[in-house]
DNA sequence: ATGAAAGTATCGCATTGTGATACATAGTTT
DNA sequence: AAACTATGTATCACAATGCGATACTTTCAT
C-alpha cells in the first residue's frame, strides 16, 4: 500500500507567488481542480483510472465533505463520471473540451503540425513538439507511430525539464536567470541511473546544447531511449518550444541517432522557427 | 458586431436535471467553467483567441466582478494566461493536463489507436474516432494527414450528432428511446443546404445505417465532404464509438468513397470492436 | 482635451460553502 | 449470519467567503 496524502499539494496555491499576491482568488475553484488533479496522481501512483471518494480525499488533500461536494459538482458539470454500481468516479469525456479550447487558438501548434507530420514520415518515427510549463516540458503535439506505446502517443504528458532532451534544449535557449530558477525549483532526482542531478553538470550540458543547437539524451529519462531535441526559436533567440524525436533501442543507437535523427530534428525545428517568424 | 450574451448558458446547470437534483453543488465551480467555456464560444463566434474582461462577461453571463474574480483565479492556477500589455486573457497550457488525465485512462482509445493508425496509411487519409456526448459527437482520437486543415486535426471537436455520419451511425446503434431523446434535444438547424432536419427523414436514415452497418453522409455537415462512418459495437450491439473517415472533393467522390473508404471504415471499426471484447 | 469604455480595487452584507456529526450501505471477517 | 470496518451519503448551524454595487483608474477613440 502506497502512502499518499501528506505532501498535501500546493494549496492555497499562491499568496506565496510574488506577483499574484492580493489578486482575487476563489478557493472553491482551486479545490475543484485539486479533485481533478487527484485523478492524474491516481493514475501515476495507484495505476487506476477510477477513484473512490476516500481515495479522492487522500490524493486531493480535501476532507470527506469537501471531496464529496466537489466530486458531485464535477459530475453534474460532466467533467467526472460516476459509476452507479461501484460509486467510483472517473474522468469525464467533457474534459477534452479544454484541450480543444487551448489547441485551436495555439498558433505555434497550427504552424508546426504539418511540418511535424512530414518529419515523422522520413524514418517512420514518432515526432513531438514540447513546451515549457513550470519545471516541466509538456508534449503539446505528438505525431504517433503504430508501434509506439499508448502513453507516448498522448499530448499532455509531462517530463521534468532537467532530465529530458527537450527540456535541456529549451533551458539552454532561455535567459540564464530563468533557466537557473527552473533548475532551482526542480526536484532533481534520478529517474534512471544515467540521470544527471548536479547543477554544474546540468549547466555544462545546457551550454553544449546551446553551442550545438541540439541535444541528445542518452537514457537519462528512460532506459533504451536515446532521444534528440532541437529548439524552436524566435528571432531574439529565445526558445518557445522544442522538436523531440525519440529513438528506441534496438532500432536506434547513439550513432544512428546522431547520423539521422539529429539532422532531422534540427531541420524540422528550423522550419518551424522560420514559419513562425514569417507569420508575424 | 455580433450579438452575444443573452442565450445566457445553462446555469445553474441542473436542478432541472432529473437525477442530479439535491446533489451538492458548488456554484463557484460552475461559474469558473462558464469562464473557460467562454473562450470556446469566443473562438467560434468572435474568431479570436484572447478575450478581454468585458467579453468574458458577455460570453459567460457573469457580471464584471465575478468575471474578474474567476478569471484571476484561473490565471493563478495556470489555466488562463494574461497578457500584461493588453490585459487580455487566453487559454493556458495547463488545460492540456485534463486531456491527458482523460485519455490515459481511456481503454477504448488505447485499443483503437494502433488500429486507426494502420487504417490511415491505407489511402493516406485522416481517420477519426468519435464518441457521443449529449447531442454531439466528439472526436476523441484523430490521426492527421499533413494536407488536412488544422481544425480537422484536433481532438475535442464537436459536431451535432444528427447531421454527421459518425453521429448517425451511433444513434442508429443505440436503444431507440435514447436516440429519440437525443434528436429531441438537438438543435435541428441546417448546417449546409443538404442537411436533413426533419425527424422522420433522420430516422429513416438511421434505420438504413443500422441495416447496412455504416453510413455515408453526402455534404450534410460540410460542403465537398463525403464522409463515412462505421460503428464500434459492444457484444450487446450498442455503439460505444464510431470510426469516421472523411473524403474531400475533388480527390474523393460518392462512388470512390463507397468503393474504398466504406470497406476500410467498416473493417477498422470491426477490428476495434473485436479487440475491445477480447480485452474484457 | 474630452469622453466613453474597459479594467481594477474596495468593502459591508448575507449567501454559500463549510466540516463535524450522524446515518446508511457495502464489503470482510469471525 | 452476525459483527465489524470502511466507505459513501445526508444533515445542519455557523461564519467565513464569495458577492456585486460602487467608486476609482487606465486606455483608447474622437
Amino acid at each position: 500500500m502506497l502512502d499518499l496524502a501528506d505532501d498535501v499539494l500546493p494549496y492555497p496555491p499562491s499568496e506565496a507567488d510574488p506577483d499574484r499576491r492580493g489578486k482575487p482568488f476563489v478557493a472553491s475553484v482551486g479545490k475543484c481542480f485539486q479533485v481533478l488533479k487527484a485523478f492524474r496522481r491516481g493514475q501515476t501512483e495507484l495505476r487506476q483510472r477510477d477513484l473512490g471518494l476516500s481515495e479522492i480525499c487522500k490524493l486531493s488533500g480535501l476532507d470527506k465533505s469537501a471531496a464529496q461536494r466537489f466530486s458531485e459538482t464535477l459530475v453534474t458539470l460532466g467533467y467526472l463520471e460516476k459509476d452507479p454500481g461501484t460509486r467510483r468516479y472517473r474522468p469525464g469525456i467533457a474534459l477534452i473540451d479544454f484541450y480543444y479550447t487551448f489547441m485551436v487558438s495555439h498558433r505555434l501548434a497550427q504552424i508546426a503540425m504539418p511540418i511535424l507530420i512530414e518529419a515523422s514520415k522520413v524514418y517512420d518515427t514518432t515526432v513531438n513538439l514540447c513546451e515549457m510549463e513550470g519545471t516541466d516540458a509538456i508534449y503539446t503535439v505528438r505525431i504517433p507511430q503504430a508501434k509506439a506505446s499508448y502513453g507516448t502517443m498522448l499530448a499532455g504528458r509531462r517530463v521534468p525539464a532537467f532530465c529530458a532532451s527537450p527540456g535541456t534544449v529549451m533551458l539552454a535557449h532561455m535567459p540564464e536567470d530563468e533557466a537557473d530558477a527552473v533548475l532551482a525549483a526542480s526536484d532533481l532526482r534520478k529517474i534512471t541511473e544515467y540521470t544527471l542531478t548536479d547543477i554544474p553538470a546540468l549547466k555544462a550540458q545546457m551550454a553544449e546544447a546551446r553551442r550545438l543547437g541540439y541535444h541528445v539524451s542518452d537514457q537519462q529519462s528512460q532506459i533504451h531511449n536515446v532521444s534528440t531535441a532541437a529548439p524552436v526559436l524566435l528571432m531574439d533567440g529565445r526558445a518557445v518550444a522544442a522538436v523531440h524525436i525519440p529513438g528506441y533501442a534496438p532500432q536506434w543507437n547513439l550513432e544512428s541517432v546522431h547520423e539521422k535523427l539529429v539532422p532531422l530534428a534540427v531541420d524540422t525545428a528550423r522550419r518551424i522557427s522560420d514559419s513562425l517568424t514569417d507569420a508575424m
